[in-house]
Formats: C-alpha cells, sequence, structure tokens
DNA sequence: CTCCGGCCAT
DNA sequence: ATGGCCGGAG
C-alpha cells in the first residue's frame, strides 16, 4: 500500500479482508443490512459484548422478524426476552421505537428523523443511517473516540476533547461506503487499537498515526 | 454537564 | 466486592 493512500482507503481494504461475520452484519460491498436489524443490534451492543449479545439478538429477530412484529409484542413478552441484559430502559424505548416506526409505516432514513425515535441518541442515529442506509453520517462511539484521537495525536483529555475528534472523524468520514466504513473503525477500536497494548504492527492505519508515530499511543 | 443504569471485568 | 463502562436523557 502506497504511502499516500488515504485513511478510508486503507480502513476499507482491511475491512475488505478482516470484517468480522456478523449475524446483524452484511458482508463488505454487500447490500445494506435490514435497519431493524442494525438497530437492535447496535441497541444491544451499547451495554454488551458481542459474544453475550448474540444469543439474544438471535432469539429476539426469530420471535419478532420484523419492526412490526416488535411493535405488536406485548410489553411484557419484551421485557422477559431482555432479561439478563440490563439496562432495562433501553428495552421499553426500543418498543416504544417500534410502535412509532410501525405507526409511520416504515423506517426513518435519515440520521434526524432516526434521532428523533426513543432511545436514538446521536451515536445510534449516525451508526443506522450509515449502516442501513448507506448516508454518509459521522459515526462516533468511545471506541471510535480512541482511533481518531490516536490517528490525529488529540491528546486533550475527554470530554473536552469531543469537538475537534468528532472534526477530525467527519474530515475522514467518506461519502461512498459510510456504512462499511463505520463498522470498519469500530472493529478497528475493538480488535487494533485498542486502549492498553495497541496491536499497531497489524494497524492498516499506522502510517498516518500521529500517536504511532510519536512513540507512545497508548497516551492517547 | 450531570446523572443514570446494571452487567461484568478486575 | 467494587467500580468501570458507554450511551441516552434531562
Amino acid at each position: 500500500m502506497s504511502a499516500t493512500s488515504t485513511i478510508p482507503d486503507r480502513l476499507l481494504g482491511w475491512y475488505d479482508r478482516h470484517a468480522r461475520d456478523l449475524p446483524w452484519r452484511a458482508p463488505p460491498g454487500t447490500p445494506a443490512p435490514d435497519p431493524y436489524r442494525v438497530w437492535l443490534s447496535e441497541v444491544m451492543l451499547q451495554q454488551t459484548t458481542v459474544a453475550a449479545v448474540k444469543p439474544y439478538f438471535a432469539r429476539f429477530t426469530s420471535r419478532w422478524p420484523t419492526v412490526e412484529a416488535l411493535a405488536a409484542a406485548p410489553d411484557e413478552d419484551v421485557m422477559a426476552a431482555w432479561a439478563g441484559l440490563g439496562y432495562y430502559s433501553r428495552a421499553r424505548n426500543l418498543v416504544k421505537a417500534a410502535r412509532a416506526v410501525a405507526e409511520l409505516g416504515r423506517f426513518p432514513d435519515s440520521e434526524a428523523a432516526l434521532r428523533a425515535l426513543p432511545g436514538l441518541g446521536a451515536y445510534t442515529a449516525a451508526a443506522v443511517a450509515a449502516i442501513a442506509f448507506g448516508q454518509r453520517a459521522v459515526v462516533v462511539d468511545a471506541n471510535v473516540e480512541r482511533v481518531v484521537a490516536r490517528l490525529f495525536a488529540i491528546d486533550e483529555p475527554l470530554p473536552g476533547a469531543r469537538r475537534p475528534i468528532r472534526a477530525a472523524a467527519d474530515t475522514i468520514t467518506p461519502a461512498e461506503r459510510a456504512g462499511d466504513f463505520a463498522q470498519a473503525m469500530m472493529d478497528l477500536g475493538a480488535t487494533i487499537c485498542t486502549p492498553r497494548d495497541p496491536r499497531c504492527l497489524l494497524c492498516p492505519l499506522a502510517e498516518p498515526c500521529a500517536a504511532r508515530a510519536s512513540g507512545d499511543p497508548a497516551r492517547y
């Protein structure tokens, strides 16, 4: 890979080879997955690891294969199915949002409209817009925050660093394959650019990374 | 900005 | 046993 490859190109190339295949994902380059499944997985993933989410996701989607089905479910059934995941207000918001979507007749496809649904904040709205609808949204979760802080050596501590981090994330977010890009950033943060002992030797962004150049990437 | 939740890694 | 975590909401 040439030294002048762009960050999105490097990252997407890496994602094409290393994307994890997960039940709620569409493989790189293939048509976007069902927004309902993306949303459900994102809400579950906000609070639990991939391994813990898998069985819950499978049970939810087999029992309620569509938003409409979830919207029609009695609250008690959803709460019972959620038991063990914690953060029960998220399950309540899940049902509320499903009913709002059913009422609308379709899943909102813009970041702003998604943001208006209960339980969808800046992060989840951007993630669904990008991953399920292919829109260019700047998706920043805690993993991405760390990756971007390192890439640009933003050493101001959180929460002050949020605005510069977001601005920097904006500059590297591509118009094409925005969903894959977002998922790639999150995969990178989860598997390579980890909080402690980042694996820079395996990182597709090692060359342009300012933190790595500084010699102490874990400081960010 | 602060608070909150509840599982899970330490 | 304890607190870290990480989003959303007020």
